[in-house]
DNA sequence: GATGAATGAGGGTTCATTCAT
DNA sequence: AATGAATGAACCCTCATTCAT
């Protein structure tokens, strides 16, 4: 993962700076490649027009380099994280979607920013783009699924099957606690009560997929 | 639902061009907002930049339009031919899936667009189309939950979490079949497979939530 | 003056309608050839937008109708009503200047509307509209000085000039009344008043021209 | 007056330049806000459309600007210049005309601009611009109306309104010679002459008016 | 004659990108 | 390396003018 970052010419900037453009970078991408503009990029980053495109020659290749940064994060921060030694699936997810909160509190912008991109790639279809999704999406499902004890799961259920219902059910849910309106404060209030329905669902998909 | 269409300036222009106009703006305007270029609108509907501001004004008249419309559509072609009688939730649920999957064949630009303005939405608030989304969406989840026969999930389970998993699940099954580079054939040759597929994991939401 | 006009297509038009458009395109083009509208024209007069260009063609067709009509107006409704006898230069100004007043009510726009044709005309210099305004304010200067018993000025003071005094006097006066925040019914109230002024400005003309 | 024209953006732009952009602004703007059109000044001015945006950020702003820049200049190179010690009025008012058609020199758009603001101002009310107006033209009438000696007109006269009739001739007389077909050549060629021509009407003035 | 839908050139504005300093 | 003034293509929108009915 993550080949020709360390390379990138940003690395000789300063790292204070660098951090500086990344996060204004990646909020502002967040509304979507067309809807961001340089101009307020470099003004939360406090660097000059002409360095930007010194850095990066065009908006693409910010875009570029802030996406390949991005799925890095991922995998440095979340998916090299997980427990490769956990058996039981329903754990395993559990704990991965702690993890995965975890660094939304870290990165706010972080995961905002590759949905939207994730969209803006089915409209503008980019391969090399598209590698880095399927890279970080394969290398996910395939940490998830490894070594599943399959005997947990009740007699004639296909496992695969079942630890898909597992993902879906805990992303059906994350997705629908998330609103426009709901501002950094409310999610902290919230997360206990978050975090305990969570559980409720782990528990019924526990109770009826497992033996 | 969609009141105020019916009158609109549009609604004069002659049909087949309306549709054309229609479609050519859902298209484009799955891009998102900003994204979205008038142009192509026109050059793919084959009529005149004059004209399609004649008729809407401003590109946002254009948008709200197109908004309520595809809402209205989503009702009219989908929430309305719900069967409300089913109380077998799964069995419900599953022919919901397949009126979405009719209604993706007749407007391919449809749930794309209402993905995106949704999340456009989110980035700007707009009472007038927050409304119009949180009504589809609330008379969508009233008719899947209505009438449901909670005695058919086993005993302890909570019915509206159970709907939920089922509901959750499907969407994740639709959401990882969809790919960028995807055509309409490959869909329609597709479509058989997944309609099997879908049946197993619904076979086993069955077996693992019921009686 | 206003040859050609009694055979313009327009005058096939039914009168009462003609005058509709009269009065609508003058109230218009009082803001500027280039600022006025067609819209707002055939929507004051009521007619269509199709009908207003079968008869004048263009923009410029109907302005320089307008233009020609305006002057026709001016010189039948007040340049012909002067009283050739008078030879008393400042009575025979003041009489004018209360026929200016009576036109300015019955046609609101007119005055507006060649004040600001006359600009427009500094910028777009055109010789037909041209020779039309210096043929009208010709008239005009030829029909005050007509007459003039220069024997009631004080010796040794020129005639013509003590005329133009007079003259601009009066402009002047009425120029410095005319104010953007003035309603018809201000300018109702006011009047009484502004010909007690203007009688007095009269007074010390007559006072010290005059012998 | 003129508060904040110093610390506009445009003051960071080379004199030079800035000169061309608020000569050309001028000139163009004398056809009117709305005959103005942007990309003739920045023909004219040598500059680009982009560059325009950049300083005024609209046509507004650049109209704004240009505008309180004028009245301003109006202040500098005329009002300030008058000679307040001056108790005759009418020598006084002569020495004004001089110092008008010195700055008309100048600058030859500046009263035409001045001029069509001050119509377009009664159609489009604008409070700001209204203000600077207003005291520019207060500023002016306070000048020259101050320390006049009252004594010098004929016993029974109003001082002010003899005043009045001393300005509004003097206007008069310059509206009567500028005629749209009249170069900088013609003018300069006929100086002399109006120069002779405006000192008989203050003659005629002076002999009629005063003891 | 009469209508108003349809056109497209033109104008204001934005913004990625360049370049002299 | 760093700056920000300068550029111009592309976008949204207006409006005089045409034309089928």
């Amino acid at each position: 993962m993550g080949e020709g970052l360390e390379s990138h010419k940003i690395m000789s900037m300063e790292e204070d700076k660098r951090e500086r453009v990344i996060n204004a970078a990646m909020k502002e991408f967040a509304k979507g490649y067309k809807a961001a503009c340089t101009d307020s990029i470099v003004r939360e980053a406090g660097i000059s027009k002409g360095l930007l495109f010194h850095y990066f020659g065009t908006k693409d290749g910010l875009y570029s380099f802030i996406l390949k940064n991005a799925c890095e994060m991922v995998y440095n921060e979340y998916l090299s994280l997980i427990n490769l030694e956990q058996s039981d699936i329903i754990e395993k997810i559990w704990q991965m979607t702690l993890l995965k909160v975890d660094l939304s509190y870290k990165h706010p912008a972080l995961f905002d920013f590759l949905a939207k991109a994730y969209i803006d790639l089915q409209e503008n279809p980019n391969e090399e783009f598209a590698a880095y999704f399927e890279k970080t999406r394969s290398v996910a499902i395939e940490k998830a699924l490894a070594d599943v004890d399959t005997s947990l799961f009740k007699d004639g259920i296909d496992a695969k099957k079942a630890a898909n219902i597992v993902i879906w059910t805990l992303n059906g849910y994350s997705a629908s606690k998330i609103r426009s309106d709901m501002t950094m404060e409310d999610y902290q209030n919230e997360y206990e009560r978050y975090l305990e329905e969570i559980k409720e669902y782990i528990s019924i998909l526990r109770k009826t997929l497992y033996k």
